[in-house]
RNA sequence: GCCGGGAUGGCGGAACUGGUAGACGCACGGGACUCAAAAUCCCGCGGCCGCAAGGUCGUGCGAGUUCGAUUCUCGCUCCCGGCACCA
């Protein structure tokens, strides 16, 4: 054994060691439960950043942890390979999509394999090779059988100038981010998958995952949306046909004043025909933004129609407004206002002078009229008046009453509304998987047959901001129609990428399948019993996952009802940054390595400087990691620097892995100081451990009165154990900044116990210690596998760590017949007495009552009160 | 705007089911070692009052329940994530 810490050497052979002894591959075994440990695989961006060194430390110091315990572990690996950064760095530099994927696969894969992560790399995946996305399309084309996958108009982003649609992202302030034009919406045909068919299985099927987080299940929940209500018709007063509107309020319906349409609902575009002035500010409209934040918070703006509906109960005539805060894409894009119990409505009816009109009276007393300004509980529910024969009713009843009623009329009835959308997957990229569609002029939309796919991708194209490249793309455009032969054309949109992530789980129980999207591989496998991933992904993914579950079940492809088992959401990593504002009043942002950070003798700040001039910058606060703020730490220096069970150390000691992590480079030094010490320690007791024998690494015997004859070897004992029972609960809910800890606190009572004893120590002694440190390093190994491995083999425990299993707590050593219990006052701290285990209740008041301070602080007065917690506390009451 | 989450010393955090607030680490201060520095080791370390013993306040803010609240309830403030084409 060295005698000081080399880590980038112990961790290069441990490392070669685990790939010749192929310690992570996974191999299907029914005599063992299973363990599918899966973290969402990166997209490949160029290189690993904190965020996916935190979640696969965390997944992989669940999978050696599981694995201790004796279960089968598979934790795959993969990439999540198409998308638009790609297109975007083809177009910056000039190299093709295809090229810089798979050139930054496999340097992050070399990033990845450095960290030591016990990943079965034999399972390895891309989303972007014919390989997996052949089974894309084979699926599309089954789910469009089914009707799952269907056809219709959707809205997206256009930029006039470069004549091409803009993700989301890729608008900035209503204006394309390259060409600076004002975008805007257009209609055009897209492919949707018929999610919503699946609503209330999503939402039921959420009870049956305990393992997930409740936030996730409540934001899901809420995201799919469910609510009762009523469809109420609203006839044309001047033409044939009904307005529809749903509406959970049907108790309101005779305060309802006017509707109100979005812009693109076909009773705005009659309108707008004969109305120029409206015409224009239905095309305002359509100009703005297509996201619902920003729909959300821009100012309410409307106009008159002109148009009118007539009351469906009371036969009066409304007006019909179009809104910008109507979203065509909710319900039936059209509202009945109530202003005088819905917020929104209230103040559109203010700013419009639309008459307002009460028709619930409030329960609680808490107003008597409706009067400007609103108030919250104007929109409670409460008692109905002027509502004619529906007055004096309760909310349900309201209801109940009001839809029957509308049912006689044949103008409504009651019905279940989502605010789930169908999944629309048609994208107007290249850099995706082609759907597999063939437009001929006789045939029309013909699926590609099963034996031509996979429709591949050319890899050599070069996206250059104008449109889909592929649409200059003789060799893949041309093609003949499956159904007549006579040319066709290839569809040239591509599938969104939520789409390869929404079953590549499935797709590594079976990578190498060439025949078959999944096989009873994935039945012994799944569903993933851990998944872990950034919180970010709390509905999209995991919400299309769940789908996509459903619909391959369905198809009878797996037997499944839910993907994942138990979910870890992850906290973002987070870092100061420091910047100066230039002459030119720009922002300058300085990376925190070359600021230089002086405080005064308390520890307070008192400067931050740039290094290299030594002038002052400011800090900007603490943020996610970003390219924009230049804040971001490589984890290659890290790793270089340092190693990796430093780094993965630091990761999980600095935050419990659900909240965020703030970087700090002191952190990493004390993280890199406890793992010498470890080693430091394990080197000073090399030569006294040659007597222990082999057999001993997981019993030791010691004498039942050890505790007794020999006192110190019984308190290390038993500071050992019950560190050891705290780190063991902590592990196994996912505490792993106290099982670091618990780490640190091993080490300091082995040191402290080994100073103790000094020279003197006695074959038990030293019994204890080899027992400690066995018990430290597998501790220690899920998360720094590199330093437990090297010290496990070179100390001479038996077989090899990756093979041990989880220490266990010996509660014989946890023994003790005293317990030291605190005594309150009024429930303020005053003392604290020892007391024998098996003191009753009545010994405890005394020898609390008779206790100094006790006294001192009833200044005599009889006790009230005494409460007695047993084993913590008593709390005496005067 | 809507949905979800968070806030504890100078800093990251701990406190399992309402029972000793501040474990463990960082920073900082003092000391040892050294010609010196680094590294390492030892001691101290929430605020205020006090030489000390001890007292007192203290878990974002304001109320409430309780013998007892960081923990439960209600009302706020600020920060973070998501909002359907970033992944």
């Amino acid at each position: 054994m060295q005698p000081s810490y080399h880590p980038q050497k112990i961790e290069r052979e441990a490392q070669a060691h685990w790939q010749k002894t192929k310690a992570a591959l996974a191999v299907e075994d029914a005599s063992k439960p299973k363990y599918y440990c899966l973290s969402m695989f990166p997209y490949p961006s160029g290189k690993l950043h904190m965020g996916h060194v935190r979640n696969y430390t965390i997944g992989d110091v669940l999978a050696r942890f599981h694995r201790m315990q004796g279960y089968n572990v598979m934790q795959p690996m993969g990439w999540d390979a198409f998308g638009l950064p790609a297109e975007n760095a083809a177009m910056a530099n000039g190299v093709p999509p295809a090229k810089w994927t798979y050139d930054n696969i496999a340097y992050m894969k070399k990033q990845l394999q450095s960290l030591g992560f016990a990943i079965d790399w034999e399972r390895e995946l891309a989303t972007c090779t014919p390989q997996y996305y052949k089974w894309n399309q084979w699926l599309f084309l089954k789910l469009l059988e089914k009707g799952i996958v269907y056809k219709k108009t959707g809205t997206v982003n256009w930029d006039p100038v470069d004549q091409t649609v803009l993700a989301n992202e890729q608008v900035i302030d209503g204006r394309g981010w390259r060409t600076g034009a004002l975008i805007e919406k257009r209609e055009i045909p897209m492919y949707y998958m018929r999610i919503t068919q699946y609503a209330d299985e999503l939402l039921d099927a959420l009870d049956t995952l305990p393992g997930w987080p409740e936030r996730v299940r409540t934001m899901q929940a809420n995201w799919i949306g469910r609510s009762e209500g009523v469809e109420v018709h609203f006839p044309y007063a001047e033409s044939e046909g009904v307005l529809k509107v749903f509406t959970t309020r049907a108790d309101t319906l005779m305060g309802a004043t006017y509707c109100a349409v979005a812009a693109e609902h076909p009773l705005a575009t009659l309108a707008a025909k004969k109305d120029w002035q409206l015409a224009r500010f239905v095309e305002e409209c359509k100009r703005g933004s297509v996201m619902e934040a920003d729909i959300a918070t821009q100012e309410k703006k409307g106009m008159p129609t002109g148009l009118h509906v007539v009351h469906p109960l009371s036969g009066e005539k409304l007006p019909v407004w179009v809104a910008n805060y109507v979203l065509m894409g909710y319900g039936e894009g059209a509202v009945m206002a109530v202003p005088a119990h819905d917020e929104r409505d209230f103040e559109f009816a203010t700013k419009y002078e639309l008459p307002i009109r009460q028709v619930i009276k409030s329960k609680s007393g808490a107003y008597e009229s409706v009067v400007a300004p609103w108030q919250a509980e104007y929109a409670e529910h409460g008692v109905t008046v002027n509502s004619g024969e529906f007055s004096g009713l309760e909310f349900q009843q309201a209801v109940d009453a009001i839809a029957a009623a509308l049912e006689k009329k044949n103008l409504g009835n009651k019905r279940v509304q989502y605010r789930l959308r169908d999944w629309g997957i048609s994208r107007q990229r290249y850099w995706g998987t082609p759907i597999p569609i063939i437009h001929c002029e006789s045939c029309g939309d013909v699926p590609v047959p099963d034996d031509q796919l996979p429709v591949v991708l050319p890899e050599d194209c070069v996206p250059d901001g104008s449109g889909n490249p592929l649409n200059k793309r003789a060799d893949f455009l041309d093609c003949t129609c499956p159904k007549c032969g006579k040319p066709a054309r290839r569809e040239t949109d591509t599938m969104d990428t939520f789409v390869d992530s929404s079953w590549y789980y499935l797709r590594y129980a079976c990578p190498d399948n060439a025949n078959a999207m999944v096989d009873e591989r994935a039945q012994y496998w799944l569903p993933v019993d851990q998944y872990i991933g950034g919180i970010e992904h709390a509905i999209l993914h995991l919400l299309y996952s769940r789908f996509w579950t459903k619909a391959m079940r369905d198809l009878g492809l797996i037997k499944l009802d839910e993907p994942f088992a138990h979910l870890l959401t992850q906290g973002m990593v987070l870092n100061e940054s420091f910047f100066r504002k230039t002459e030119a009043g720009r922002i300058q942002y300085f990376n925190p390595v070359d600021i230089e950070i002086r405080t005064d003798d308390k520890g307070n700040r008192t400067a931050t400087l740039l290094r290299s001039d030594g002038q002052p910058v400011e800090s900007g606060g603490i943020g996610t990691m970003s390219k924009s703020k230049n804040n971001g730490v490589d984890p290659q220096s890290l790793i270089e620097e340092y190693g990796a069970d430093t780094a993965r150390f630091f990761m999980m000691f600095t935050s419990p892995p659900e909240q965020t992590l703030l970087w700090s480079d002191e952190g990493v030094d004390g993280a890199s100081r406890f793992l010498k010490r470890v080693w430091a320690f394990g080197h000073q007791w090399h030569e006294r451990f040659i007597n222990v024998s082999k057999q001993q690494t997981t019993t030791y015997a010691f004498p039942a009165d050890i505790a007794k004859v020999e006192p110190i070897v019984g308190a290390l004992r038993r500071e050992v154990h019950t560190v050891l029972k705290q780190a063991t609960a902590d592990i196994e809910r996912k505490h792993f900044n106290t099982v670091a800890s618990a780490g640190m606190k091993l080490l300091n009572t082995l040191q402290d116990a080994g100073n103790k004893a000094g020279a003197t120590a006695s074959p038990h002694f030293v019994q204890a210690v080899h027992e400690g440190l066995g018990i430290l390093m597998r501790v220690l190994y899920p998360m720094t596998p590199h330093i437990a491995h090297a010290l496990w083999s070179g100390l001479g425990y038996a077989g090899e760590i990756v093979d041990a299993p989880w220490p266990k707590v010996d509660e014989s050593a946890l023994a003790s017949d005293e317990v030291e219990l605190v005594v309150q006052v009024n429930g303020k701290l005053r003392g604290h007495i020892l007391v024998p285990k098996s003191a009753d209740k009545a010994v405890i008041e005394q020898l609390a009552l008779a206790n100094e301070t006790v006294l001192k602080h009833t200044n005599g007065q009889p006790p009230r009160k005494i409460v007695v917690v047993p084993g913590r506390l008593i709390n005496i009451v005067v």
